[in-house]
DNA sequence: ACCGTACTACGACAATGGTCGAAGTACGAC
DNA sequence: GTCGTACTTCGACCATTGTCGTAGTACGGT
């Protein structure tokens, strides 16, 4: 095995005071990525990725996990062969008070 | 004069009731547009889309003021040549309670 | 070792979106 | 009426974005 092996699983998070309101606004503001972060709002100790149905393919899903991730709503730990993702609650609480219930109490 | 003159004028709000939470977060996801919400939120009896001052052209402010307007989170109305914005605060505050403020009071 | 599952990376594509300039409309002032 | 101001509309442009398929990597099982 070559010494980059593990370098795919590690992937990058934002720090607390590195997350812009634009950014996660924007995160936020998309059909799928909304979906997937009210399905991880009801599971508070992570979610796969694959684990929420969506009418996309795995690539497409990969990357609206990117966009979450890059942006600071979620992090990603590996655990076997899943990608378990969680919802950064205390951090997006902190920064943007109210934010995150009023997106997840919002009518869909 | 025609009977159509005045159709430029009257622009098209949607209903408290036609706001969606994606259409949103996306219109405040934007830099300009955050930037427009957030001196809206200073004059609480509204401004000159013009009176705001943007690193864009005057096309692309009407560009601009037209997502937020169709999002829902700004109503225009007509002064003399001035086009009056105010912000929706107390429909998006119905809608989604404290989305607003935790919007504005997010550091920038 | 082999295979299947879970996910990622890359390249391509069409659609969307932010930007501009130019032309046009509405209103007020003169 | 003419002129200037304020804004809109239109078309064009380029960058971004959501989507996919294909290929690849990592891990667990057998």
């Amino acid at each position: 095995m070559s010494p980059s092996a593990a370098v795919q699983t590690a992937h990058s998070h934002p720090e607390q005071a590195e997350i812009r309101i634009e950014q996660v606004l924007q995160a936020l503001g998309d059909p799928v990525r909304l979906q997937i972060v009210r399905a991880l709002a009801l599971a508070t100790d992570g979610l796969a990725c694959g684990a929420v149905p969506l009418p996309v393919t795995n690539s497409t899903r990969t990357h609206h996990m990117r966009i979450l991730r890059e942006a600071g709503v979620v992090t990603m730990r590996a655990e076997g062969t899943r990608r378990i993702s969680t919802l950064r609650r205390a951090d997006l609480d902190t920064l943007y008070p109210g934010l995150l219930d009023a997106v997840l109490d919002a009518p869909h």
